[in-house]
DNA sequence: CATAGTGGTGCACTAAGTGCAAGTTGCTTC
DNA sequence: GAAGCAACTTGCACTTAGTGCACCACTATG
């Protein structure tokens, strides 16, 4: 059964949904997101729309599967830090592989625009983004004093910290990228981590 | 035109509106979100399919409208705090009304399971009470000290504040609401705001 | 060469959401 | 009170996302 799916098997697995994700992006970013459809991206891709449908849930799941993936990338490099760190510098310089991995800078506006152009793929977007909470707040919670409620608040940080990850991503794209996303970022740390 | 909608018009729509999101949520609660048809709630409701959809764009709607007036109270309540107050200390008190203006606390566990349930759903419903930024950032912005920032750093403290309601609301969900969910709000900002 | 398992595909179906072209209702104005 | 106007409602046809199912092609293994 599902019992070895074989190293094989899941690397071209990987191999043929990295590349219809790519197939859909360039797509999404020449007509949009609402105006290409699913099937469009099949025959796009060569494939059959069912088998689209294979690899990925939904058509958003086209758009932001980068995005758990980007959230495994974080979580290893928070994992790498020091244990004696502050959680928030940990976090700042587990955000930053951002810079790293996110293709291509030029069209990273364009990518961003369309994210947010669209509501519920910015809904999606977001919610993907809290969903690193699971990922990185257990790898902080032992950094935190010992509490029974230590795991809320490692949860609770975290999604602050992504919070204000997004407030700067926003600001960024109103910006139209003219300021650096990491000063946006540590503004909006020191604004809501400062009394007053 | 659209110049005077005429105020009886206006009224009686929001009458029908309100009386569809009942209707709405009564069949969602009983069925679950996904399990109930749109034909269903505008059988249930005895308006047609399309006129349904001529008072809520979507079947998300349906469940989440509340949301939406829910940030004007807050924002009226916010507003309505003395000018020098504590910004951290306004917002709380503004998010107290959720407590007054919820319907009946004995299917609020019910109710928030059901958003939390749903992928989509519970997308859409972070996503509605982060808009909430857009009303509360520009009624926080004049309490803080002046900046060519000032305005961004409204926006983080509104989106951070915002998921330490939404964490406290996790984390009440999963104790079953056997703690006070302000309780836990609390605990949620102390964690982001004390250093370690 | 037979066979079993795995992935791709076509087909038919449900359900959300939209555009349009009616019909209905109720209010204004003469 | 009648004519007319504007907004509300509705049915219908259509597009698109997403799913269940059955069948086909390929490959590895005996």
């Amino acid at each position: 059964m599902a019992s070895t799916p074989s190293p094989i098997r899941l690397q071209t697995r990987a191999v043929v949904r990295s590349l219809l994700a790519q197939t859909a992006m360039q797509l999404f970013a020449e007509k949009g997101f609402d105006e290409t459809t699913v099937d469009e991206v099949a025959a796009a891709a060569g494939v059959s729309r069912r088998t689209l449908f294979n690899y990925f849930r939904t058509k958003e799941d086209l758009a932001l599967s980068g995005l758990s993936e980007q959230g495994e990338v974080i979580a290893a490099r928070l994992a790498g830090r020091p244990a004696d760190e502050d959680v928030w510098v940990s976090l700042r310089h587990a955000f930053e592989v951002l810079d790293e991995i996110e293709a291509s800078p030029e069209n990273r506006l364009e990518i961003v625009s369309m994210l947010f152009d669209n509501d519920s793929l910015r809904a999606g977007h977001a919610e993907k983004q809290a969903r690193w909470t699971d990922l990185l707040a257990p790898l902080i919670e032992p950094k935190l004093p010992a509490s029974e409620s230590r795991g809320f608040e490692a949860r609770a940080i975290v999604g602050a910290a992504i919070t204000c990850l997004q407030a700067a991503t926003e600001e960024w794209l109103r910006l139209r990228g003219s300021m650096a996303l990491f000063d946006l970022y540590d503004t909006a740390v020191a604004a809501i981590r400062t009394s007053n």
